[in-house]
DNA sequence: CTGAAAGCGCTAACAT
DNA sequence: ATGTTAGCGCTTTCAG
């Protein structure tokens, strides 16, 4: 009442195990004719693969880690949506670990990860990681480790981002075809590079169309509903009138509308708006919110495309030509999504 | 170069592989020096175990695997995120398979989890599951299933829903409570279990406050936020007024609410709403949204446990005496979220 | 309390 | 084209 295994197929047949393997695995050396007889036979015993057998026999286990804060963000649960359908396709499974549930994880997780010997690690870098030795670690033991989102330069491993540069220089230039010119915007705290890169493509849009550059106009916020409330009533209080907000995130931006909206602001009439990162609830908000997209489904495939060169590469020439080649950094273009929230001209 | 293995640790400690094992599982029957002797030796050649060697000797790989339409789905990240958050504090992991993401996945995932030899199998059954006969495959091979939210009775399997009937009812009562009393239901088709069972609870709590049920204030859409639009449109065109709408999922929710500002009407003064699901988005629509939380990381924690209690079941009696009992289903109390979208009264 | 021996189910050299 | 053999790294009776 046990699993059928490739012996009991192989004495079905009086034929050994080991043909019995080979032809389930369409290997080269066995006739067409005997492959098709193993093949329906094993149908008719109800044959499954033992996969933990196989894996440990072969050093390969299809099996990729994933290693996330936390499958509860959207933006995550949509990376994990793209590396899974692709994944799969490819004939890979998805072992799922988040980093930071309940305080620190991650450290566990590479570990168990590497326990089950996956065949390679695909991980967003969590925010508080105080070193980098279990990445390190990973590296050591030849497992190719890819990392999106939130990178670490310093582990040298492919990689795939946004470009946030690109993306608040489109937002940017968005409002200004749309006849906007006192351009507002509220950025977060510079110490995190994403802000700090949003931050220098809205003032290079800007230069860029010839507008001024106005200190006035650039509000440094915490990215937080209650922080984009504040920073647009700081904007507003000040004599200089403001025609429209790029905010760093679409929570700041909700928060900038809301507050526009109390006191009676007509948007995108007087004031025009547009956020980033396209968070579900921006389509939904009234007027709905324009903002960038940051392509999370996207990223996940292109991550599992880089862990799949990084596996050939393994394979293949070990003792590369070029061994010290910068790892393949993939930067994608974000992309525009319009909305009710920043289009002042009727649209074509 | 290579892992080093329990070998390695006993010929550097001269003793032998089997006692090295049992040592690192906390065997009883060695002493307490050399588990500790043979413990700092493994840390010190950096040892770590091979789960896939474990789990093919001892039958456990410790991993459950998880079936769910796709990751991308808010709902169902948040499921997710509460299974494996609980399933790791129990030594578990989890492998992730979406069973919706192009076409029907669903076989094709039971089939790769069995091959992995998974200890356990929780699933949320896709829309479209033709037949059932992979999940009866599953329990015909003695792994333990657990279902959630998309249930089949007649799969006879643990299973966590939560109480729509409940929600349903304790919704429309708050409406009541607020002092509506004119209150309209937008449904979704009744053949689907769940929107018949709100239908049914928003009827009892009428009758149950004496309230006349009138067919003209139900509506059935097919809940999208266009139906909710036009479901709003339907009901205000009638003579008699409505002061309130209990719409069947907050996407409905959405389009009734946005009409209603359309057509300048105050909410929650003129008319109050209430919606279903608790999307990510309700919060943040004006006026936000009240609504009905399903408490998904709850369902995803019991979920795993029932996972637990069947594994137990399975490893004691297997010749348990109450062999034919009903399975447990686990019935989640929903959560009422009041927002501004429904209260009338001012706040205590 | 410790060790010897067998084997989980499969794959991959190496023969034939 | 097929079969033989060995062994991946671990757990687990069973002897001592």
């Amino acid at each position: 009442m046990s699993r059928t295994t490739i012996h009991d197929i192989a004495k079905e047949l009086n034929t050994s195990p080991s043909t019995v393997s080979k032809a389930l695995n369409d290997h080269p050396s066995i006739s067409a004719a005997t492959k098709e007889l193993i093949k329906t036979t094993a149908q008719n015993l109800n044959y499954r693969q033992n996969r933990l057998a196989s894996s440990l026999r072969s050093g390969r286990t299809n099996i990729i880690g994933i290693l996330i804060p936390s499958s509860d963000i959207g933006f995550f649960g949509a990376v994990v949506h793209g590396i899974e359908k692709i994944a799969r396709s490819s004939g890979y499974n998805i072992l799922l670990f988040q980093s930071n549930v309940t305080g620190e994880y991650e450290v566990e997780g590479v570990e168990t990860l590497l326990q089950t010997s996956v065949d390679g690690i695909i991980a967003s870098i969590a925010k508080d990681t105080p070193n980098l030795e279990h990445f390190i670690d990973v590296k050591k033991r030849k497992v190719p480790l890819v990392l999106f989102d939130r990178i670490k330069e310093e582990l040298n491993a492919p990689s795939v981002v946004v470009d946030d540069y690109k993306g608040a220089f489109m937002a940017t230039e968005h409002l200004i075809q749309q006849g906007y010119s006192r351009i507002a915007h509220i950025s977060g705290p510079q110490h995190i590079k994403i802000f700090n890169d949003r931050l220098r493509g809205y003032v290079d849009a800007l230069k860029m169309n010839n507008l001024p550059i106005d200190e006035d106009l650039i509000q440094y916020g915490r990215n937080s509903i209650e922080s984009g409330k504040f920073s647009a009533e700081r904007l507003l209080g000040r004599t200089k009138h403001v025609d429209a907000i790029f905010a760093v995130e679409d929570f700041t931006a909700l928060g900038a509308l809301q507050y526009l909206k109390q006191i009676g602001i007509r948007m995108p009439g007087q004031i025009g708006m547009i956020g980033f990162g396209n968070e579900s609830f921006s389509p939904y908000v009234t007027p709905s919110l324009s903002t960038i997209d940051q392509q999370p489904a996207r990223m996940g495939e292109e991550a599992f495309t880089l862990f799949l060169e990084a596996m050939a590469e393994k394979t293949n020439g070990a003792a590369s030509p070029e061994l010290n080649a910068e790892p393949k950094k993939i930067v994608l273009d974000p992309v525009l999504v319009v909305r009710e929230s920043s289009v002042r001209t009727p649209q074509a």
